[in-house]
DNA sequence: TGCAAATATTGCACGGCGCGCAAGTTCATG
DNA sequence: CATGAACTTGCGCGCCGTGCAATATTTGCA
């Protein structure tokens, strides 16, 4: 039992992998709003009802699942001693190399946005969620009461991250590190206009 | 002629304004998920094909129109010699008192994000619309070479309002000016977070 | 190995969504 | 009051998303 939830896990990640691709790749082909879910299904070679089973709709499915921060990494962060920009930063850095990566992947939704702007609000959604745990994870280190605050602050990293990622998507000379080096200039960057 | 562009365009944000209350009225006090589109429509007393004609979809009729910044008000950002903080306080100060807020309209928005939270990313894809035209609005000043952070800067200031608007509407003390003075410690706020 | 329970996949049916189209209606203007 | 532009409406159609129940597959355990 100990192994069998990580496997049918791994499952589940493989065969949502596999729809998203898909998905991916009829959209980039024939356009976003000329291809149905049952395009899709059939494209992965599972029932539309299946998809539904994985996505609860065609936009998820481009989007792809949205990873959590874990535990662990959390805890870290409670008890890190740098600056709230430093840690900040480390867990993402972290948090990144937790994730596996597909650039390919990256670099097909990079490429569909800027065919299909009308997504970028459920793309947009998914930075959301990150942002909404960030935000919590800021929030234990200044208590409750900057809630506000650290909404805000969660929302410029996780866009900024965004934007690192996008760079690491185009760039096959760019390493992993260097998504959150690019956070890091971002969020100076930032400082120094809000300076002005 | 002249007349008659503003005349009709005056009665369409009407009808738009009544089908917006009709959707939010009927989505308080049946759940949003347990509400049609055709219910809407009756409620407002239109055919829903007209429905249509007004809102994309559902979601966009509980949020309402997004307002335009005015070019004056562009033109007299780009030509304002303040700090980016205070001219942009000040560009979304004006624009406040240019478009007529119901602070109604506004709680009931609120007391439905707070009883249907899937609606969220409808409402953000709205605060995305203006924090675009905030991003236009500073790359004026910094020029185009700073677009990451103008798209940053402009997030924060969109989503800053909208918790000033959000006190706004749920407190019948406060006045127009009062969210831009929210909007403005809170971008105080984060700056001295981001020293910590 | 083989059986029972848990989990995944699928087909089906159904109601809501969103839009193109064409016919009818309203209304400012000359 | 005639005219044409803008608005409204009904209709039809295909896609979306889900509940349900049947079937298939996988897993843990004897």
């Amino acid at each position: 039992m100990t192994e069998t939830a990580t496997l049918r896990d791994r499952r589940r990640r493989q065969t949502a992998s596999e729809i998203q691709a898909a998905a991916l790749r009829l959209a980039l082909r024939d356009g976003h709003d000329s291809i149905t879910t049952e395009m899709i299904a059939s494209e992965a070679g599972i029932s539309l009802r299946t998809f539904f089973n994985y996505f609860p709709n065609k936009q998820s499915a481009l989007v792809g699942r949205q990873p959590v921060i874990e535990q662990d990494l959390a805890d870290w962060f409670r008890n890190a001693d740098g600056t709230l920009i430093d840690d900040l930063c480390e867990v993402l850095r972290r948090h990144m190399h937790a994730i596996d990566l597909h650039r390919d992947t990256a670099r097909m939704i990079d490429r569909l946005l800027a065919r299909s702007p009308e997504l970028m609000p459920a793309f947009h959604a998914s930075l959301q969620r990150l942002s909404q745990q960030l935000s919590q994870l800021i929030l234990t280190r200044t208590g409750p009461d900057h809630a506000p605050e650290a909404e805000l602050v969660a929302e410029i990293f996780a866009h900024a991250l965004a934007n690192g990622f996008r760079a690491w998507a185009s760039d096959t000379d760019m390493k992993i590190d260097d998504i959150t080096s690019i956070l890091a200039t971002q969020i100076r960057r930032i400082q120094a206009l809000l300076q002005r």
